[in-house]
DNA sequence: CGAATCCTTCGGTGCGCGCCGAAGCATGGC
DNA sequence: GCCATGCTTCGGCGCGCACCGAAGGATTCG
């Protein structure tokens, strides 16, 4: 069958350290230059520009040309949900791998990071966990479910909870979501586009503000406030 | 950081042509011989056995031994779903590729086979189609909703929604599942605890018989008045 | 127009690993 | 006990590809 070719050229694609280092670094949704990238995954320009024009020829990434630079970013949800889905299988073979202290940086991804579109991380845990405490959201391995009154929380901090439903079904208030096992937290937040429109204005309202380059983000002092006090969100 | 290396690693190894080829021979969710693997894949048994001890280490099969045959089969969901998410890739970045005839096995794999455990091809989109369209379920891109009709219809014909929801959310008797977008039909179909347990009612039912050395199955005439009675589905 | 930056293409090197054939352990049947 | 079957380990071959350095477009800046 010819399918499978195809599927072992993505999966092999994916499968080199160097690119796979690259697509983690295109993880938060942004677009980098072929230089970032080479740095991140430790190689030199040459090498790195091959990778790029290969994957991108393969429909994983997407090139903006702009002036002298090139811009890179995923293609689309799909290569980003492909790569939740590895780090989850990869996470859980990984036999309980000790908790060592890794530096600043890891504590800072640990604590919160996004995961290409929407919160991850203890930050991320934390905020689902409130939304299902409070009986906002529900969430299984299968699929996710906002309810009317967490609707109505996302409406007052400026979500326009009309558009998040107009491609997704709503019945009765309902929106649906999905489910995302946390690579730290082994535990699943909240992904899908109801994660992603939390995620945009929590940057928007400068609630939390991206670390220079890494997925990791800071919680705002005023972010802490206007989280505990909407969501009862109480990071340790 | 070291969760990278072990992202490629699972990438890696998903992505050579034979190996591809044994994962995908057991997307059926069976456990097969190591011969059987090797022939799957059109290499040689020693070639499959070093295939498969290292897909057993890095946790993406099981093995268990059974006199002197050893079957295989995939380590667990989270697998399943991640190849189910690099196919996704894979038929996307193909550039709409020639609906070629392809002799009768690949008739038969597009007109109905199991995906994991669930049901896909024309088969599954049509009766995930015939349950939306009665409003038994709801679909979106990030997740899916049975609503309490469809689950009364599910228990008419002897699935143990109690089972079903007993780990998963249930409020108001819906039930969460998950979409999985088909790889030759390119539409979703119902995937998730409902998906499967449909998929092993109308085994067990004797509605559906798997095709020997494929992932088809076929539609028995029993199959195809039941589905039709009770769910509108007309196969064309 | 240079000069500097960003990125690519081009050769050449070397390691990795996918592959097989032959031989070595197991297990089951007779 | 013997042979057959299923699977593994071992040794060796060869292709593929990741990698780099050097050189060549492309674009912006002074």
């Amino acid at each position: 069958m010819a399918s499978t070719a195809m599927f072992a050229e993505i999966a092999a694609l994916a499968g080199d350290p160097a690119r796979a280092a690259m697509l983690h670094a295109l993880m938060d949704g942004r677009a980098l230059t072929a230089t970032e990238l080479a740095r991140a995954a430790g190689i030199t320009a040459p090498t790195a520009s091959g990778h790029l024009a290969r994957m991108s020829v393969a429909g994983l990434i997407l090139v903006e040309k702009q002036g002298r630079h090139r811009y890179h970013r995923l293609a689309s949800r799909a290569v980003a949900q492909m790569m939740e889905s590895i780090m989850q299988v990869a996470s859980r073979g990984d036999p309980l791998r000790k908790p060592i202290i890794v530096g600043p940086r890891d504590a800072a991804l640990r604590a919160a990071r996004t995961c290409y579109d929407h919160l991850a991380g203890r930050l991320g845990v934390a905020l689902t966990d409130a939304l299902i405490e409070a009986g906002h959201v529900e969430l299984t391995e299968d699929g996710g479910l906002m309810r009317p009154p967490g609707l109505a929380l996302l409406g007052r901090i400026g979500i326009d909870v009309d558009a998040l439903s107009a491609h997704h079904a709503k019945r009765g208030g309902r929106v649906l979501c999905r489910p995302c096992l946390d690579w730290s937290e082994r535990r699943p937040h909240l992904a899908g586009a109801i994660g992603a429109a939390l995620c945009a204005q929590c940057l928007a309202s400068g609630w939390i503000r991206r670390i220079e380059g890494t997925r990791a983000v800071a919680v705002t002092p005023k972010g802490q406030r206007e989280l505990h006090s909407l969501f009862g969100v109480d990071l340790g």
